[in-house]
DNA sequence: GATGAATGAGAGTTCATTCAT
DNA sequence: GATGAATGAACTCTCATTCAT
């Protein structure tokens, strides 16, 4: 039992290391031996654990998603109204990727990955972009039965607040100076939410000023 | 009289040529082989058009720099509104971009390699970044100061108008079918323009409905 | 527990293997995998050991120095006078090259490269021929102190030592036909101590001595 | 005819810039477009009057060895005793070298590479130093036979000459400021020919001379 | 279980040489 | 005759992975 244990939590441990170095270096700059330095382990070690450099980057990737899944049932399991969701789920998500930037870089590590290796089958952003959307989509519907949405908004409206999340990650990183990353929560919700022109007096979508 | 060569062309096929093969299997995994093959040409050729592996990125990336720069200035040009505009640039950059998915998956290979590589001076997204929200905020405040944008947006609205730009073209490539990435350009001008919420009879941003 | 293996000695041998190679084939036409398969290892073993070929290089011209700089004070440190120090060191010089061929092939490899590689500073020849004239020339001053040695001699007479040494080993490996290296010890010493012309009766040389 | 001037004229000029290259960086570290920028011609030009790079070294080394030749030839057919000739080749070849020095440096550059190319048989230092060791002998024969010389020098002796020269260079081109070259003439016609120990009043060495 | 010495496939890059113009 | 664009063999060096200890 507790070699089990031991065993479980140095996977873990050595995760940790591999993701600091990936967010450090990225997945391809990185070797290794920088993965095992970082651990404090031998080269040869990680193999006991994990199969191959992919399959480092595969597990990273899982821990990864199953925290962030976690976090989203427990928003989700909230009393709050769906477009108060909508807002919790934004900030909570911009929140703590600010305080952890290199998991942001190690994600578009795996993004970039799953687009161009063939063999890396584990890591799957088209599931990942779905699950996203069908939440944010789920919780817009129920906004509209409820009266809070409006309900003439384009289909692919869901997908575009994960664009709003996932593009503010890609400014960010490259410039941290630009905006600050937990602010931008504000402003997602505040300019998705209720748009930026002046609505005309009986409409509000296409057909603005007279 | 040597070979009469119009190496500026042949450069840009070259150019040509690994765009397409970056795009197929992403910069790292592609072996300058694989570009020559593609171009046609022997190995050894690229490097008389190239000083290396990493000069090939960056030359590509000022190309496609250059590229969208000359049309942001067309566009800009044109006897639209502002937020006339704004709708055509957005319109533009995914119809351009829904045309040729390799440059969407080149342009974050480049984002990937200026985070990561630090020899890599030439790909600054920094300013790539800051020039496109300065663009979109100059618009906005012209449509501000003409009264057809609210004055009471975010600071960062023109971060967000990036990010949904940047958000969509993530989400399409890992998924073609989950949305028609030309038929987005609709849904982010609507969204962003109007908001998604039904806005309260007496005013239209923070506290809403009584 | 890791395998244990004696590194200070790996070095050593493949250093050994890498010596005979250059001297087989001069630096240059050595390849990094000629060395591995002398020392019978991989090719990426020998990057365990040297950082790069020129590193290879470094260390084998390093050895060498310090071997001959031990030889040098054991001579040194002997109870003879000091024209016979001489006659022993140019005879130790000359008989252990003898039997090694190829390390005066790599000795003028390293001044090869020493000439024109400016990458190459661990190899100083200017140090080494210092250091060769300096130890002669105390010598000499010795003699002459004892009164074995005449005191007119020219300034650069200790060069001139230098130069036999080298210019028999330049002769000898393009030649070994010509003379028995081992043999010329007896020749310098002869002549260089005694001259070839038979001298006047009241002087010997330009002029001196009344 | 004016076309067979010109094309052994620009032979000519095209081995001048191949020296000078040679001298400046060394044979392996020159690569054929240097050779062709310093002629100011065209790198495929310099095939129309070499075959190949080993071709060029050939033919400077041949060139080189031509000079020698002639200058040699003229001093020995000069009115001077045999001993005033060695004196006088001697001074020669380090007075020009000094003017010259790529030339040595070059001159090593063959040595290496007659010594270790084995297609390289056009370059033959056995025969250099054979013949430049007969010519010596030659003098020195004849000083004997004009009671000039002692009779009792051993055979090696005008290998030592040779050495000297040669060491000579060895020494100077990693170190020009260690002795001035054109002063060695002094020194070593002078160790050599009269030595640098003081000779017994009856005898001078090995025990000759009642 | 842990290690790191050993490995070789494979990468980017160089450059002597060729040859169409 | 002169050229330099094109080429690919050959090089050095890297690093994921293996495996004896």
């Amino acid at each position: 039992m507790p070699k089990q244990i031991d065993k479980q939590s140095k996977r873990e441990e050595i995760l940790d290391a591999a993701v600091r170095v990936f967010g450090r270096h990225g997945f391809h700059f990185t070797r290794m031996i920088d993965v095992a330095r970082e651990a404090g382990i031998g080269k040869g070690t990680i193999y006991e654990y994990f199969s191959s450099k992919n399959d480092l980057l595969s597990a990273a990737f899982n821990r990864y998603m199953h925290m962030i899944r976690q976090d989203m049932e427990t928003l989700l399991a909230g009393p709050h109204s769906p477009v108060e969701k909508i807002r919790l789920i934004i900030q909570h998500v911009l929140d703590t990727s600010a305080q952890n930037p290199e998991l942001i870089l190690v994600f578009f590590d795996f993004w970039i990955h799953s687009v161009h290796d063939g063999d890396q089958q584990e890591i799957n952003f088209k599931t990942i972009y779905a699950e996203y959307r069908e939440l944010t989509r789920v919780l817009i519907q129920e906004g509209i039965a409820r009266g809070e949405v409006r309900h003439d908004i384009p289909a692919n409206t869901a997908a575009l607040f994960v664009s709003a999340i996932e593009g503010t990650f890609l400014q960010w990183i490259v410039d941290p100076q630009a905006f600050r990353i937990a602010d931008m929560g504000k402003t997602i919700t505040d300019v998705l939410l209720n748009g930026i022109i002046i609505p005309s007096r009986t409409d509000h979508s296409e057909g603005e000023n007279p």
